[in-house]
DNA sequence: ACGAGTTTACGCCAAGTGTCTTATTTTTGG
DNA sequence: CCAAAAATAAGACACTTGGCGTAAACTCGT
């Protein structure tokens, strides 16, 4: 068995990364991923995923268990019944720690911010979405900090929540490899966590019953 | 001269839009777009616009004077000095009322979406964006609702604001396509206000120095 | 050291793309 | 009505891509 092929696979998921989070999904291909990983077999991404469905699948899963471990931890911390602070820090938190832990430059974020834009990657990430939980089912309905949002008006500010985080982790991890990063990612998270109570929990001025969903998808927190 | 180019332009820009917004730029080729378009020279796209970069700019200059008029016009009628809710809503129902005044289906909304998330879209809307004005640069720093929060951290919330205005835009777009829309657009339009404007005056818990800039450029409202 | 299994290299092909050229058709101004 | 201009159609070509096939190189247990 070649142990050899874990590296190889390890080597052409971070090209893919990369390149796919510096120029978009759709203007990376194959073989260009194969020639970043530095190898002259213009198929391996083939031969290694099967295609470009097993290669986005790969990609989406990096991180996933630890992030869902710490989102877990975070949560059983708190106050029991949590604040609206406290779950949104439990949902954004691990997300920011996550990037924290990877090497300066990583691509991750921008990479998601992509996948989560772009239609070809937004099919990949609904199967992948579906085995995490969405911010808008979590929410309960009798927070007394959202006591005077309606559930439609609830449901669609969280939908914006996931393009928030997402766009701002990917600018932030833009500054860091330029260098030009002022804070910590530590910052940022506790920066989208204020964002984002401020945003769910906004006084409402106009009664409205529509209701967002379908694309883009929500990223899943 | 023919008076017909303006006819064939038109169509064109129709169906690179359509195209653009369903499958995102870089997954629609020159040739697509003209076969879209009903004509049989593959060539049109270069034969009328020069290539792509022409394409794209004909496609983001589409409706920028009505909506810079139109901004103009709210911002004149509010008070003076005006508050933080009149100076977004002067920002976000220009917009919306754009898209309200266009044709069911339209792909307005999600095109633009796609241009500003994608990186070869991102960089035809560099030098658009120029020509119009950014919210982060408008808002006044002696707000009084805005008192609490830093120059840094209110850089930083405007600029989730274009985004999220995209991506509601473009969701509620699709579901008025799938006649699943639920509201009016004037609905979605004060629900992007309320949100902006509990997303810029939220608490600030935790002071930080981080700034976002660069990419993900934030669309010009 | 050897041979089976795995990985890599690379040639080949059909399909698709952008650009350039050349007819052919349509439109316009006189 | 007619010629000049513009628009459309269609061919040629170089290039890239994904998929497939085959040969070479490599790895590992024995």
């Amino acid at each position: 068995m070649g142990r050899h092929s874990d590296r190889a696979r390890e080597t052409l998921l971070n090209s893919a990364e990369e390149l796919f989070a510096l120029h978009g999904i759709d203007a990376v291909s194959n073989r260009a991923i194969a020639e970043r990983a530095g190898t002259a077999n213009h198929s391996a991404v083939t031969y290694h995923f099967g295609g470009r469905e097993g290669l986005m699948r790969a990609l989406l899963s990096r991180g996933r268990a630890e992030m869902a471990a710490r989102r877990a931890e975070l949560l059983d911390a708190g106050s029991a019944p949590p604040t609206l602070r406290e779950i949104v820090t439990g949902h954004i938190l691990p997300w920011t720690e996550h990037l924290a832990s990877l090497p300066v430059p990583s691509w991750r974020a921008r990479f998601l911010y992509q996948v989560a834009s772009v239609p070809s990657g937004a099919e990949a990430l609904r199967e992948s979405a579906a085995q995490s939980m969405r911010l808008e089912e979590i929410l309960p309905g009798d927070l007394p900090e959202l006591r005077e949002v309606s559930p439609n008006v609830l449901s669609s500010r969280a939908r914006i929540l996931g393009g928030m985080v997402m766009g701002i982790c990917a600018s932030y991890e833009g500054q860091l490899e330029q260098g030009e990063a002022r804070g910590t990612w530590l910052s940022v998270g506790y920066f989208l966590v204020d964002a984002a109570v401020g945003l769910l929990a906004a006084p409402v001025t106009h009664p409205t019953e529509f209701v967002t969903r379908g694309s883009p998808p929500a990223f899943p927190l």
